[in-house]
DNA sequence: CTCTCAACTTAACGGCGTTACATCAGATTA
DNA sequence: TAATCTGATGTAACGCCGTTAAGTTGAGAG
């Protein structure tokens, strides 16, 4: 698809003779400037669709009806649309009200965490960058007043809020792999070592590790959460 | 850099011509065919240096005196090369040796597996792909019979690989950020939020939660895998 | 001595992020 | 009203990317 403005030298010097009648069309329909969360939500929608690889200036740029260079008067480089839609999908992540139970105020943030880097796989692995959008501090926060609320403090709280926030990360990581199974492909180099080689790995195979479907992922990260919970630094009330 | 044997029709059609001295110089030179292995060094040596954005089927055959279209001989695309990079550093987890202290097994596996990771700070993200090398499978075969010893089974035993697994890579990836610091430009639109609306987060700012340096990392991954063997099912010896 | 064929090279395609510069429209001023 | 300014867009181009198609080479087999 054409972007809305472009046109050859000889097509715009016909619109300045007949200019009346095309500008009433075209003036009105120019529907709203970009904006840095107009390009935020395309950005998302695309990264959702097609994941990161399917996310170019240039077909950002046209879900907008616009050139890519449009955008960089917007955002400086490609990364800032990136870590800006990082935080925007962390706004998704709801935000609980705070119970006299903080233990289920941890639980419920964490899970909610969860779910919202599942609807988002594109999600986890970007977080190789400095992850201190606002959106984001807003549910640490929310996380560390919890963790404050069971008596946790100074080292104990920092080592809880990186154990909770690492574990939901790498679950999300690991979890959006086989969830959506990406190319059937891409994994062809490494799965056939296992099912050759299957004698050489009895616990996996007795554990059935690698049968997907044999365990509930939610059930497993929810347990997991609970031993955690089970396992933190108590001071407890 | 030229690659070897790139040369113009024009030097090709002179080497034919004084052929017999020439040879004698290229024939022997012609050092070692490509090799996946090879491949594969140059691949991690190139991820180290450069990171994942670095490595380019153009550059990592320059390293290797051959030209890009080379590779294809070896690897179907791109996507084979990270995969075996991936695998191949896992290799470098040392497998402790047994003992009757399945806990202290554990702990020495997923340290020296977090530590592997933070010395190739790549690898984190790009397990985003179905992890299933060989060399991954062994150490989580070793995992799984420690915990088995342990007396794990079944659910708990699957529960615990997972939360084990998902904190070292977490850990890894969050860890990898904040330590070799990328581009400083990266961080600027967020780090704004903080320092501007900083009364906006009073727990995260007492906690010190974004000051570098008043944690240790190590330290706090160690208590918090602590936390996790305190907090595992126990069926316990 | 020819033939085969694995392992390379050359050339090219389309797409990418990004920059320099031109253009345009709407507000501001004279 | 006419000239000017300025924020926001478009055009053109650069160099690099992954990948494919087709040609070339050289060692070993018959």
């Amino acid at each position: 698809m054409k972007a809305a403005g472009s046109k050859t030298p000889d097509e715009r010097r016909a619109d300045e003779i007949i200019s009346i009648w095309l500008r009433d069309e075209a003036s009105p329909s120019r529907p709203s400037p970009l904006t840095r969360e107009r390009i935020v939500n395309e950005a998302v929608k695309l990264l959702d669709q097609h994941g990161v690889n399917g996310l170019t200036m240039r077909r950002l740029a046209e879900g907008m009806d616009v050139t890519a260079t449009a955008l960089y008067w917007h955002v400086r480089i490609k990364e800032d649309v990136l870590d800006l839609a990082l935080d925007h999908i962390f706004g998704e992540v709801p935000i609980p009200d705070s119970t006299a139970d903080w233990r289920g105020d941890v639980r419920r943030l964490v899970r909610n965490w969860r779910a919202v880097m599942l609807r988002h796989p594109w999600a986890p692995s970007l977080i190789g960058r400095p992850v201190l959008g606002p959106r984001v501090l807003a549910r640490t926060e929310y996380l560390q007043s919890a963790l404050v609320r069971g008596g946790l403090t100074d080292l104990d709280l920092a080592v809880s809020t990186r154990l909770l926030a690492n574990y939901v990360i790498g679950a999300a990581l690991t979890e959006g792999v086989s969830r959506q199974g990406a190319d059937p492909r891409t994994s062809d180099i490494a799965r056939r070592h296992i099912t050759r080689d299957s004698a050489a790995y009895p616990v996996i195979n007795a554990s059935g590790h690698l049968d997907t479907g044999r365990w509930n992922d939610d059930d497993l990260f929810d347990r997991g959460l609970d031993a955690i919970l089970a396992g933190l630094p108590h001071r407890d009330a």
